[in-house]
DNA sequence: TAGATTGTTAATCGATTAACAATC
DNA sequence: TAGATTGTTAATCGATTAACAATC
């Protein structure tokens, strides 16, 4: 069966409530419950859960544990993953030591960099390697993920670089379109999206027309 | 009119191409080029830019700098405006520090943080303060725009403060669902959404079945 | 004029929601 | 049994796209 686009990103957040409802020691937990805590409706999350082969029980709820372990053996969490991130400006470098990622079992294992003087500085417990190394570095690791925080002028060349290598899977921060070979998968995290909607939002109330 | 939320988002991505073709000399651009640029249909942009009074000339194209000003009016971006931002921790920094918001207009003018050790420290020319001086701050100023980059046990205290304040629009990066009064606005960036899809999608492609 | 590109309508596609019989 | 909650269908809502007359 096909999951759409919508489905798939909801389900790190189901992922999120399930680890949090297990956490405080709940066996079962309804549709509508998870529903509450992110703020959609039931029908929705149970319309999502169709893909899966485990049911709820009526009157009872889903069985967390069991749908938690889904997800993950879904989302790929129960294998434990490697990637690599080219750009170790100060985002790469907040990303690389994110705590928020742990649960997702996918570990940023090499970094990347241009420039000379990043090269060989440490972030956590991390060298930076310089940017020559990294194709075949994914080589010999076989890593499969990789995250892209360069400057836009770069990005693709990076990009193309990944690709080449054998990256299947880009997460890209610079605000710029990024061509790939089919089959590649990226995702753009277009953080200037977020804020200029945000500053849109802030724009007086009484104010707002449109010109 | 009102403007749906997948037109808004694209506003930034149609304004990000007028600023390069601006860059480049062009004086007029036809939405199907732009649409080249963003990997989107000339139509969706066509349809998009119906809400505003600037008109295109058939068989030549948009002009750039009027439709540049037009959006930038209608995002915000011709005011400069001020934000705040709570926690600063590595993301926090890194988006205090982020040079790719310069052309939103909207600068990060006070950092805050709960942690004593981080008080008083400085990022480029800020000088955290103490959270306990936020509500203050945001009064004295009159800022509205507010980013949250705490850990997920404190966001919604954060937010609650912010919104006592007078915050109007928050950028909440704590992979937490908040909870604001009607006519707050509030956007979501939870990465670990992204990241998460980004693992999936890496997953082998012989291997994808649905369990 | 011929060619390019617009603005707009209607068709299509995709996502969400309401409703409800089934069932624990 | 009565109440709760499921899975699923049909209705609705929203977003994208194709098509094309209008026009520079």
């Amino acid at each position: 069966m096909d999951i759409s686009k919508a489905t798939l990103e909801r389900f790190p957040l189901y992922h999120r409530i399930l680890r949090q409802a297990k956490e405080s020691g709940l066996t079962h937990i309804s549709s509508e419950e998870i529903g509450r805590r992110i703020g959609i409706r039931g029908t929705q999350i149970r319309k999502d859960l169709t893909c899966f082969k485990e049911k709820g029980t009526p009157s009872v709820g889903y069985n967390v544990d069991r749908l938690k372990t889904l997800l993950e053996e879904f989302m790929g969490i129960n294998l434990q993953r490697e990637a690599i991130i080219a750009g170790v400006g100060d985002l790469g470098k907040a990303l690389t030591k994110f705590a928020g990622f742990s649960h997702l079992n996918i570990s940023i294992t090499e970094a990347f960099d241009s420039d000379p003087n990043k090269v060989g500085t440490t972030i956590g417990e991390l060298t930076v390697k310089p940017e020559e190394d990294m194709i075949k570095t994914i080589q010999e690791k076989g890593i499969v993920i990789g995250i892209i925080t360069v400057p836009v002028k770069t990005a693709q060349d990076v990009a193309d670089e990944m690709v080449s290598a054998g990256i299947r899977s880009i997460w890209n921060f610079a605000p710029t379109t990024l061509k790939v070979p089919e089959g590649v998968f990226v995702r753009n995290e277009n953080l200037s999206v977020g804020f200029a909607l945000v500053g849109h939002k802030a724009k007086d109330p009484n104010n707002q027309e449109t010109p």
